[in-house]
DNA sequence: CTGTGTCAACTAACATGTTAGCATTCAATC
DNA sequence: GATTGAATGCTAACATGTTAGTTGACACAG
């Protein structure tokens, strides 16, 4: 197989690890991994330990730490006596993380919908507020990041502190693809009624019914990523 | 924090690498994670990096590397600058990942069911010979590969290729601390009937009576456990 | 007897040297 | 010109040397 192409030796630059804190591996893994997510390091980049180690100043063993971890989690594909490289984006794979972050999802939000408390309430409903005063304001990365917020609120109020982290995983991919569409217009409207809806079912502890608006607002995302592979064959294999 | 205590010594027995295939370093994950899972290398055990080079005659970047991967799926605890530890179990990550497998499996078992082809099914009612045939013989060994397989099965029907290891990941410490009850007698007649109503559930393209058996069955299993951490509370932190 | 500080031993974490497998190149042969 | 195959340069994989942080024992002071 040949490594050789046109995206082989890309002027790659990594943030400054001397800002994070932990091991050095932990920092480089950390590095690597939001510069992946962020499409700084596009699919397909090919990832050489030697220019890594000298643009961040360490040497090869924390790096090749960081690499492993990130093969682990389907970042970077690693081919032996060879060389490793940022994963390519599957449309498959997209589907699958799709799907398993909605069979968690879904499961927790019923949960939530079935015992959730009035300071959990309140705090989505702060959070609903936070949501629209972005709208108001047009700040749209605002909105963005309450949105993820939110998720991750229902996610905490199940008790499983990890469900989120391991449901991220297969997410992941989504949400780097997510990256590519345009911010539609309106988007951020519909999303926030979806929410709005899914909050109003937790409030009314009706689990079937928030299990339903937590679809809805799910598909909603899959359905505007599956015209990408067409628009930009040149991330996906 | 103390390292310290009546299990920081034992006579750990690793099994040979030499039939293994593949890199070094997986190889050596390969057999720590299967001592782990097997319960040979007990919750707590100590793992020494230069005892296992030893044992196994590697070098420590192999061993680093399998505890890295070993640590990244929740097996091994990483003290650090001190020592790496196989995890204590903790019920409430029994119960997480029960919940985590539940929502997939569900979800799985859900799409099979609306979707199933008639060579599915075929295979599926195979299987079910396959795990009465067992009962016949009184092969308890050869019910629970069976069982495993079945479940294997239906996620592998659904299209999506790794959400099996996925589930998986969550559900380790389930079947690890599993190991630990004594086989309740008439338990595999009991698991076989609702394997049945699952598979039929299946062929009537079901998928809610699918869901509700599948759930039934799941739950079976998480019930049994949690008396655990009273009998066994060395294993439990 | 209890609390505190020093020190030695151990370990992970990091750095670096070595080996071996793969890919590309290019020349030799058909 | 096409195919093969030796040579070269690259890389991951492995081995080993070095550094620095943590632990626990022990002496000492209160």
């Amino acid at each position: 197989m040949s490594l050789t192409n046109e995206q082989d030796f890309p002027e790659i630059t990594l943030p400054d690890i001397g800002k994070l804190s932990g091991s050095l591996a932990q920092r480089v893994y950390e590095a690597l991994r939001s510069s992946i997510l962020a499409m700084d390091l596009p699919p397909g980049t090919l990832l050489r330990k030697q220019v890594i180690c000298e643009q961040l100043g360490v040497s090869r063993s924390p790096v090749t730490e960081a690499i492993t971890r990130l093969a682990g989690e389907g970042l970077v594909e690693v081919i032996p006596q060879s060389g490793s490289r940022v994963t390519k984006f599957s449309m498959s794979e997209i589907r699958e993380g799709a799907f398993l972050r909605e069979a968690i999802e879904l499961a927790a939000v019923s949960k939530v919908a079935a015992e959730r408390t009035e300071e959990q309430l309140t705090e989505l409903n702060r959070n609903l507020r936070l949501q629209a005063l972005c709208l108001e304001d047009h700040d749209e990365t605002g909105f963005y990041r309450e949105d993820e917020r939110m998720h991750e609120l229902i996610f905490s109020f199940t008790g499983y502190p990890k469900l989120h982290s391991l449901s991220a995983t297969g997410w992941m991919q989504v949400n780097r693809a997510r990256q590519l569409l345009l911010p539609m217009r309106g988007r951020a409207f519909e999303a926030y009624d979806e929410h709005r809806v899914i909050v109003e079912a937790i409030r009314d502890r009706d689990p079937e019914r928030a299990r339903q608006a937590m679809q809805k607002h799910l598909s909603e995302l899959v359905t505007r990523l599956e015209p990408l592979a067409e628009t930009r064959p040149d991330l996906f294999d």
